[in-house]
DNA sequence: GGACCTCTTTTGTGATCACAGAATACTCGC
DNA sequence: GCGAGTATTCTGTGATCACAAAAGAGGTCC
């Protein structure tokens, strides 16, 4: 409706979680805030690793040009990606929404996470200098704070970021890709289990993965991360999952 | 130019390895035949998943859609999800290319998928039927022969048959999801270093998985299943790299 | 008063057009 | 003969239009 040439100004916030100081070697940054599509696309991951896009929630290309100011066509290219990534389901000419969860889904998430992330931190482990170490404990911070205040938001944030933040540091490209998928997978679900049941059952697994970094541990961090993923998830999954 | 209103009649064969006699449960059918762009990200992943589309090799989407007989836009749609893959690269007003294999680039997907599939196999034997179990030797037996008369083609995609036919025994749809991602992004190369170097050195590590299998030693499938993909990809790594 | 049918609205999908930038081909000057 | 600069072609990207199908709302009939 009334807009006729390329409205340039769209106000999308940064591609990446808040306040990561340097953004992670590799990653697709480049010179993507050009490209319409691509930023559409990175702002809609960033809503779902976070949380913001809850699962069931109905999805339109119309709805969201118009929130975003532009045509649908970089919509579409962005909700096609994100429909490969697994993220979204495209049903046809029916309507676009985040996929349901289900025990059968939530366990094969699980397990794929258990099967990459520890690994991913064991690996990254030699790349973490003290700069990102230092960001890894601000993280943890502040994430330490968003549970005490059952700041839902704030806590997935902060620990997309410190996870990331590790994986970010090792190099790989693809390793990196299929662990966002995940993320993008589970992140909606998440935050509609931590909205209903709050923040405070969590336990922080993260101080003893900063622990073993210090350390020089890979072993104990390889377990951390296993815990912290198995406790997190095993706490949703209780809770959160009716019998499929 | 001078194609008006809809094609219909796409030149599109099947969307998955050929003579797989029954699809795997799961997988992304429902009735994506009707939808045009799934049709043809279908058949672009086909055509990576077996090493029709070698790196380099620049994709246009005009190119691809006169060929295919539509517009752009369906094109477009499958470029995305494939780029989204990881499988293509699309460097903003530029070419779409498949991305050049680099050693680091190898040395990740090769940890992933040792990661990934080895234990998927074992998770999926269980599921393998006596039906699942012919088709395998069936494949295999169609692998071996093309190993014998050097055909590339041939090999991968018995190659590709056999493993996914393992895969999809489970259910998994995600972790389906990321081994496919792998496959994406190292099929193109695969086929341009068995092109180079010819498919004599390839030795067979499928019979000793089929007997596992028989056998019921979870163990010992996921063990050839490793060796397989270690040989194949370490004869690749050490022939086809050059020293980045 | 409730179930069924119909009409309207909204949706994703595909096609076409327009534009800016990159890559290639071509030409001119040295 | 060759290199540099220019012009043309081709590219992806974004916008707009058109259409069929699905969903929702409304009314009608029993």
């Amino acid at each position: 409706m009334t807009m006729k040439t390329h409205p340039s100004a769209v106000a999308l916030e940064e591609t990446e979680a808040p306040d990561l100081p340097a953004r992670a070697l590799d990653d697709s940054s480049e010179s993507e805030g050009e490209i319409l599509h691509a930023s559409i696309y990175q702002e809609l991951r960033r809503r779902l690793f976070t949380g913001k896009i809850t699962p069931g929630l109905g999805l339109s290309t119309r709805v969201l040009a118009t929130e975003l100011g532009v045509s649908q066509m970089p919509v579409r290219d962005a909700l096609s990606r994100l429909a490969a990534d697994g993220a979204i389901e495209i049903r046809s000419k029916r309507r676009i929404q985040v996929p349901a969860m289900t025990a059968a889904r939530f366990d094969d998430l699980l397990q794929c996470r258990l099967l990459l992330e520890p690994q991913a931190a064991r690996m990254a482990m030699p790349f973490i200098d003290s700069a990102r170490l230092e960001t890894l404990k601000k993280v943890d911070a502040q994430m330490d704070a968003a549970i005490q205040s059952g700041d839902v938001h704030g806590y997935m944030e902060n620990n997309f970021a410190f996870h990331f933040t590790m994986y970010r540091a090792l190099g790989r490209r693809t390793m990196n890709q299929l662990i966002e998928t995940l993320w993008l997978q589970f992140g909606p679900y998440m935050r509609v289990v931590y909205g209903r049941f709050g923040t405070s059952n969590l336990v922080d697994q993260h101080a003893v993965a900063l622990r073993a970094i210090e350390t020089g541990d890979g072993e104990a961090l390889e377990r951390a991360i296993a815990s912290d993923i198995a406790d997190g998830m095993g706490l949703i999954g209780r809770n959160g999952l009716e019998p499929a």
